[in-house]
DNA sequence: TCTCACTGTTGTAACGATTTAATTTTTGCC
DNA sequence: GGCAAAAATTAAATCGTTACAACAGTGAGA
């Protein structure tokens, strides 16, 4: 081994390496040791001068530092995470059997962005093995699998945030509940989307409103129907939430339950649209019927993705951003897992102001 | 230590263990030495039983294998992988700026199928960090980050499937290239999807067809090109690559492109259409300009997303699945780990038979 | 000169699994 | 009954990292 002759470190520590002794791993891949073995320090101080110890003098922490770099040193992940117990891992939950068109992959391009450079990454994990969605997550807990979560489609009283608040593990949801204990979220203000959309449609001269809603289980289906409730009775205007249909059936479905209800007695005038799925439903049971939208009828749609620009007839929509969605939420994660209260990470994410 | 009293194994090793002073963990998670302190055998025979070692006798196999069950052990991936080198992993490479809509949901959701059981889980990294595809293949294989890529949208000569060759390193691609030396891919038949798209227009009568490619760099692009020129040539119709434009520009400039071709001499009257956002585009340049397809103009479009089932006036579409595509990428990843050779984990998906 | 507090560094022991090389026990055969 | 071969089990080393407790030097104060 290779011994400091001097308290003051000289610079051709790094020209002068034992290279023939040096300590080659299986693949090859510098480890510790390698760099121990090139400056001449101890692993230990190796380690620390890594982590920017402030024990560790910093011409020693330089000079590591610069070894390190120049043999292209990384740690590795599983021995850190072995010693640590921290596994550098965000788990994603998604729903398989039911998504938002381009959900999945704007929500992990957002979260990605935060990410960068700290070392995490995201593992997407299906929710829905044996339709449990507990399961899953209690899974991830118990094994420790990842530092923290993700998860969407909140209920009001998610038994997912009331397990993960229970076992004070850090994770983020896609949606509010109504638990009285605090935890971290990012939500679209759904009540004020359909507020907005009630309103654009009656501005309209729209006298008859309707809106087909997600499963009433959902937290963000109650916020709909709460905006779209009020905003519709204090304007005074006929209203109806569409029965018999939630925005998870099959496009099919949707379309022959909205033609029927378009058919029946009185139908609705202004349609509020939660989704691109829906709102094409609602397009194609008007065209069926023979209606134009624009004319007797107007539809609002909230987009999510890029497509709805390229609707025609045009309709009126609105911007959920899901990219900004994902972003916030990684950076709340982050922040959870660094020891910031709750209370400090929930977002709220108004509807965007670009109406057309 | 617990020591077996006799040479056959008594049924109450379990119901009385020591439980006092069984080994705990920091975080009261069994491990092999739980397991170990509760049957009375050594780590190395748990370990072994678990893996169903024939060197073990049967009785214990059982005997550790029921204990493990009731303690609940599940073992520390972290450990395995540090002794091992496996990750356990698979890396998606996706890209940010453009997909499919609903491409990598599907995808993923298809991955995650065969790999249940199996321990696997996928990890989705961002492959355009610095624009650079072959930056983010390179990082992982360096560092051994994960035991198997997945990536898509190859190039003939895609630098990244070189690298990974040279590197012997285990991947799926979703799309071929053209190197002599095989890989594992698994690719939809793009040049039979653009002879039936051509087939379709045909029968309907049109005689002058177009069609919008992807960037020609890309493997996929060829392969319509070629499916589209041949069978348009063959079958002795007037036809042309829209100039200009490629899938990957914005929305609303290919609405202006193909508007822009449809106003001049001698437009098109047959669109072939390679993914939803082209055939939205294209359906929005007809309406603008007030042209009903169906009539003077028909449209064939590939249909990824459900959502074209919902389209109005209804267009002819071939589905392309890509949740199957995702099952056979995983398969094949899985069995090229296993070493399976590539030649026998190529795979062609032929567009589906259900027009309408 | 001796103690004290401090600074900077180091050896050792984990973390929880697998693997290699022993070691013990059982079986088979003369 | 003895002994080799086979079967069953085990101890110890290892993967690469971090945490803990020690240990040399240095200068200050008594």
């Amino acid at each position: 081994m290779v011994i400091p002759e001097s308290s003051t470190m000289p610079d051709d520590h790094i020209k002068t390496p034992p290279v023939a002794t040096l300590n080659q791993t299986r693949q090859g891949k510098p480890t510790l040791r390698t760099v121990s073995e090139l400056t001449g320090f101890a692993v230990t101080t190796v380690s620390r001068a890594l982590a920017d110890d402030p024990r560790i003098a910093e011409s020693t922490r330089k000079t590591v530092r610069d070894a390190a770099e120049q043999i292209g040193y990384t740690p590795d992940r599983a021995a850190q995470r072995l010693r640590t117990g921290r596994t550098k891992v965000i788990a994603l939950l998604v729903n398989t059997e039911h998504e938002f068109l381009g959900f999945t992959h704007e929500l992990v391009a957002g979260i990605s962005e935060p990410l960068q450079g700290t070392g995490y990454n995201v593992i997407v994990s299906r929710e829905d093995i044996e339709g449990d969605r507990l399961a899953a997550v209690r899974k991830i807990v118990q094994t420790r699998s990842a530092d923290g979560l993700i998860i969407s489609r909140t209920e009001l009283f998610d038994p997912r945030v009331r397990y993960l608040l229970e076992n004070d593990f850090p994770f983020v949801s896609h949606g509010q509940t109504e638990f009285t204990a605090p935890h971290p979220y990012v939500d679209y203000d759904n009540e004020a989307y359909a507020r907005d959309a009630v309103r654009r449609l009656i501005q309209k001269g729209r006298k008859h409103l309707a809106i087909v809603l997600p499963d009433a289980r959902y937290t963000f289906s109650q916020h709909l129907r709460y905006g779209f409730l009020a905003a519709a009775r204090d304007a005074g205007v006929t209203h109806e939430i569409l029965e018999g249909i939630t925005l998870e059936v099959s496009p099919e479905d949707m379309v022959a339950a909205i033609e029927e209800r378009l058919s029946a007695p009185n139908p609705p005038d202004g349609f509020v649209c939660v989704g691109e799925v829906v709102a094409l439903a609602t397009l194609s049971a008007l065209y069926d019927r023979g209606i134009q939208p624009g004319e007797d009828v107007d539809v609002v749609a909230k987009r999510a993705s890029p497509i709805f620009r390229l609707m025609r007839p045009r309709i009126e929509t609105v911007f959920e951003d899901v990219r900004e969605t994902g972003r916030c939420i990684g950076a709340a994660l982050l922040k959870r897992m660094e020891g910031v209260p709750s209370t400090e990470l929930q977002t709220i994410i108004s509807p965007g102001e670009d109406w057309r």
